[in-house]
DNA sequence: AGCACGCCGACT
DNA sequence: GTCGGCGTGCTC
């Protein structure tokens, strides 16, 4: 029902409106009154959208409706323009998660509402117009049978009517007369217009020419097809047999396919078994007891890699079921195999699995079913913390240290704290798990005393954990084999382990064939003409051109040839930090009679590693090479050495945090073998096995690592003891840009005068990626020992000073990717 | 983003 | 006087 605009502009006093307040969805802090004409005010919610006259120009912007206050600050108010959605885009419950978001990641409040739902149910993907007959108030009576024939307008003639819609009209006072009860609360009768056609065997014109006399009017409403109609579809297209609707009259021309748990030849074997051990049994105790209470918990479930976390989620989540709530799992968006979504499905039947992957039709599909409560779980990646749940139970956040929670675009939150936030507004539990727990979540367990810790300390049927051996590079380099991605012990390693019939994965962190393109006489470096950043070399998929080989940004995307010498002093170029590509070229090369397949996001799309890591698992393949892609979540039984072919590449980025990622790094990856048996092996190569991010990750002593990081956290006042914001500044003109900054700066300053200087700031600085994209990027950051003082601070930036900029502005609150 | 308002200089 | 240049600030 599209209300067309016909009062637009015209204005209202506010005191004898009833006003609705918005958020416009593009740009703006504000919020803005208007006025709801009289016949809408039933059809307005809170949760969803509307047109709205705005300017001078009285321009339409699209704008989500907040509340709905009894008066306002201004004298007159605009009429709203039309309603975008019939029905709210989100709950009371996710419109105050949306307001705290807004509020503490500094964003306009209409972005964020705008960004946490998806595209496909803002456009409705795969709905379709269906049209409906609306009889006049001329037909009704001779529909209840009150008079006997129907009269033309002025005389008392008889009308005249077809023989055909005549038959029509008779099949609709037939479905008139079966109205139901419930049919008849509604205050409109409407006959789908299909239907009709279909019993009366006739067509649409006829109907359109009773409508011409005024008996009937066509009304047409945008729907999703039910269920059962996307079924048969489905099962139409298997069957591959012809519609049984008429094809030209039919309105679902868009055949969406209704999969509600979609599931691509998964590997029979390791169903997964219910019994728990008593370490599991123990923790899912105390977790049960503590929902159970009710309430706000946050446990952080830390269980060693292969100590069965998962079984401990789902017994959990089992508890909120059977009380007819319903349950969201997060997992990191690499972790989300086929592996981790069947066992889900297994246990609990009806799971949505929200992956990236899914058509929009889908996707909108599945938003419906989970806010109709149809889904008992949830398992998704980040954006899965704004599943419409209708009765939220649990919250689980697997690998809660992962640093991909944190969205890298505005509005730039944390999955894991706006989950954490969505619970305690929720007054639910949540658990977050992991091997390696974050800092911040360690330290809240240490200081709030609504976070508890549970522990697994021993891996499923007490194996032991992988005995790591540490392979120094500067000794391999002493021995010639500067050239050898692989170190002698780990290619012997990894011979002798494909020859007893076992699995290997063998982990680098860097995409490619190398990451850098480099003149040994004159120390130039190929660089990406946007961004200040090395151009990485591809191996060309197809080898097209003579060098087979490509440059390529990683952060751009711009790609060239490879010069053929250096451009400076026309020497030869040699090519530096090998990738993926590079290792999987020397290991075809070197194991001639084994399968390899590399997994990285050059080499697949998600299908594809959906279909490697099935492959995986039947055996048909002897070794995987990847990226932070292996890194998570598989479980392998046969995998019995892991190698890491370089476990500095997170160390060498200047990042507070590189050590944490490190030390996480290896000990996610070293999880992967001797999952079933005690014959995990894993070879680390480095060339600093000194650092202590290493040397603890080969002894798995967490609490070693974290006892020493908080230290020098502590005495650097760095996050979690100290808070953090970074304020980045952008402008393709480094003279703006320094301007601004210097002006931003000066703001910052006279903010912190008024809170008695409580924030440490620094900078404007080049930020550790100094151009992106064409724009010089400055940084300017602030700390603080507690967060209040910079909400303050951010709160009194947004009235002014950041749209207020001549350049671009992001403020990025609890940085976790300081690039 | 637009669009009006305002302050200033040039021209009928 | 008045027309129009563009810089500034507001949009319920």
């Amino acid at each position: 029902m599209e209300a067309l605009d016909n009062r637009n502009g015209q204005s209202v006093d506010a005191a004898d409106a009833k006003i609705v307040r918005v958020a416009r969805i593009d740009g703006g802090d504000g919020l803005y009154d208007y006025a709801i004409p009289e016949d809408m005010v039933d059809f307005v919610y809170a949760g969803q959208r509307v047109n709205v006259p705005f300017g001078r120009g009285n321009r339409s912007q699209i704008a989500f409706c907040i509340d709905f206050p009894e008066s306002s600050n201004y004298p007159r108010l605009k009429y709203i323009g039309g309603i975008v959605d019939e029905q709210p885009l989100v709950t009371e419950e996710l419109l105050s998660l949306a307001r705290w978001i807004s509020q503490y990641y500094c964003y306009p409040l209409g972005m964020v509402l705008s960004a946490i739902v998806p595209a496909a149910v803002k456009k409705q993907a795969g709905s379709v117009l269906v049209q409906y007959l609306r009889p006049t108030a001329k037909l009704l009576p001779w529909l209840n049978n009150e008079i006997m024939e129907l009269k033309e307008e002025s005389s008392d003639k008889k009308l005249k009517i077809s023989a055909k819609g005549q038959r029509a009209l008779e099949i609709i006072r037939e479905l008139h007369n079966r109205r139901t009860t419930a049919d008849n609360n509604n205050s409109e009768y409407l006959y789908k217009l299909l239907t009709v056609c279909n019993i009366a065997n006739c067509s649409k014109p006829v109907l359109r020419t009773l409508a011409k006399v005024g008996l009937l009017e066509f009304i047409s409403k945008r729907e999703m097809p039910s269920d059962e109609l996307l079924a048969l579809l489905e099962q139409e297209e298997q069957e591959q047999e012809p519609s049984p609707f008429n094809p030209q009259n039919s309105e679902y021309d868009s055949s969406p396919i209704f999969d509600f748990n979609s599931d691509d030849e998964l590997p029979a074997e390791s169903i997964p078994s219910f019994q728990l051990n008593a370490d599991q049994l123990k923790a899912s105790e105390t977790i049960n007891d503590l929902i159970a209470k009710g309430g706000f918990n946050a446990v952080l479930l830390h269980g060693v890699t292969g100590s069965g976390k998962t079984e401990v989620y789902m017994e959990c989540i089992e508890q909120v079921v059977a009380r007819g709530q319903q349950a969201i799992v997060m997992v990191p968006e690499i972790a989300l195999t086929p592996q981790t979504e069947r066992r889900f499905i297994e246990r609990f039947g009806s799971v949505s699995v929200l992956h990236s992957g899914m058509s929009q039709v889908r996707r909108n599909q599945q938003w419906r079913q989970i806010a109709e409560g149809r889904a008992n779980v949830i398992v998704g990646a980040r954006s899965a913390v704004f599943a419409p749940v209708p009765s939220l139970g649990l919250i689980v956040v697997d690998e809660e240290h992962e640093g991909s929670y944190k969205q890298d675009q505005s509005p730039r939150y944390h999955g894991r704290d706006v989950a954490i936030k969505r619970a305690h507004n929720a007054n639910i539990s949540i658990i977050l798990g992991s091997a390696t727990p974050s800092l911040e979540t360690l330290t809240n367990c240490q200081k709030r005393p609504e976070f508890k810790y549970v522990t697994l300390p021993r891996r499923v049927k007490d194996l032991p954990l992988p005995k790591i051996t540490v392979v120094n590079l500067k000794e391999e380099y002493k021995k010639g084999r500067k050239d050898n991605l692989l170190s002698e012990l780990l290619e012997k390693e990894l011979k002798s382990c494909i020859k007893s019939g076992r699995q290997a994965i063998l982990f680098l962190n860097r995409r490619g064939h190398s990451n850098v393109l480099f003149c040994p006489s004159c120390q130039y470096v190929v660089n990406c003409p946007n961004c200040d950043v090395s151009l990485k070399v591809h191996r060309r998929r197809s080898a097209e051109s003579v060098t087979g080989k490509m440059l390529m940004c990683h952060h751009c995307l711009h790609s060239c040839k490879v010069p053929d010498c250096c451009p400076v002093c026309r020497k030869q170029l040699v090519m530096l930090s090998p990738g993926t590509q590079q290792a999987e070229d020397q290991l075809i090369a070197m194991l001639k009679d084994m399968r390899i397949q590399r997994v990285d996001s050059d080499s697949m799309k998600p299908d594809d590693y959906r279909k490697v890591l099935n492959q995986f698992g039947r055996g048909e393949i002897d070794v995987l090479i990847g990226t932070q892609m292996i890194a998570k979540g598989l479980d392998f039984p046969n995998v019995a050495l892991v190698g890491i072919l370089n476990a500095d590449t997170a160390l060498a980025i200047p990042d507070y945090r590189s050590s944490e990622r490190t030390f996480q790094l290896i000990s996610q990856v070293a999880g992967r073998c001797g999952r079933a048996d005690a014959s995990g092996r894993v070879v680390l190569q480095t060339f600093m096995p000194d650092e202590p991010a290493i040397e603890f990750a080969c002894k798995h002593d967490y609490n070693g690592f974290a006892r020493l990081e908080m230290q020098l956290r502590k005495q650097l006042q760095m996050p979690p003891y100290w808070r953090m914001a970074r304020i980045i500044m952008s402008d393709p003109l480094l003279e703006t840009l320094e301007e601004e900054a210097k002006k931003m700066r000066l703001i910052l300053d006279n903010i912190n005068e008024q809170l008695e200087g409580k924030l440490d700031l620094r900078g404007p600085m080049p930020a550790a990626i100094a151009r992106l994209e064409k724009y010089h990027r400055a940084e300017i950051i602030i700390k603080c020992a507690t967060p209040g003082p910079i909400q303050q601070m951010l709160g009194a930036l947004r009235t002014g000073a950041i749209e207020g900029a001549a350049c671009r502005v992001v403020i990025d609150v609890d940085p976790v990717n300081m690039s």
